[in-house]
DNA sequence: ATTCTACTTGCAAATGATTTGCAATTGTGT
DNA sequence: ACACAATTGCAAATCATTTGCAAGTAGAAT
């Protein structure tokens, strides 16, 4: 189902904020910072909105976030694959499990971080 | 070496607030954030104080942080392992790779982010 | 033990990311 | 085109983190 109408579906507006957010992000090959996307659309929404319409994708799970950095990054899409960021100017790059191994070789002294997220047995009982 | 002989060997002073913040951090078994640490200490000492002090462990590797919704966390120790996160109340637990299946039948609806970080070419090259 | 000095801390204020309240605006069904 | 609720834009609040600076303190020298 194309996102715009899995929007429509749960009862959401189509509006021109949040169509200008999917369709930056449908062009986007890499993650995009919140401030990012707010300067690629030229600063006509207001920042604030760009917040609650990332927030609103995410809950639909048209677009899932990661904190990089005391910052949260979105992507599009469910399909799973992660990311290598440079530990002195931020820049990230996209990582499918096949490429891994390329890409890791433009970079040096390589860490890596693992955090699985789901719901504990305390939440799901309440 | 003992951690706080790291610290000397580099010059670093041996301070009531250091000695506090690596106390605590030697009993924990999960990751805590800033604020966790400034409370466990009582708020006994300086909140911008810790955060210069985790920065500093971290740089000498005494610590490292990961970005967890928004904040950081830290821990002693380089030894790799990694941390399922309850999307909910945001609880923390540490996921050694052997304990890893166990320690997932506590939780429903998993996702995982891996993210690696290293220093790009371009950093590398100036 | 006392003094000296540079490193550290504590406090307050700044900064940066994100959230929230509210009035004005705008999709969408009728 | 109308009406109403959902959504936006703006401003102000909030939360995590950083920074400037004066006062305090660890550790080397005396």
């Amino acid at each position: 189902m194309k996102n715009e109408n899995i929007l429509k579906a749960k009862g959401y507006k189509i509006t021109r904020p949040r169509v200008a957010v999917l369709d930056l992000l449908t062009k986007q090959t890499k993650p995009l910072s919140v401030k990012e996307i707010f300067v690629k659309l030229k600063r006509e929404h207001d920042l604030a909105s760009i917040y609650r319409i990332l927030k609103l994708l995410e809950e639909v799970e048209i677009t899932f976030a990661e904190a990089i950095g005391g910052e949260k990054y979105y992507h599009l899409g469910k399909d799973q694959h992660h990311h290598i960021v440079c530990q002195k100017c931020g820049h990230v790059e996209c990582l499918p499990c096949n490429h891994l191994f390329n890409k890791i070789k433009n970079f040096t002294n390589i860490k890596h971080q693992l955090t699985l997220t789901g719901v504990c047995n305390k939440c799901n009982n309440n």
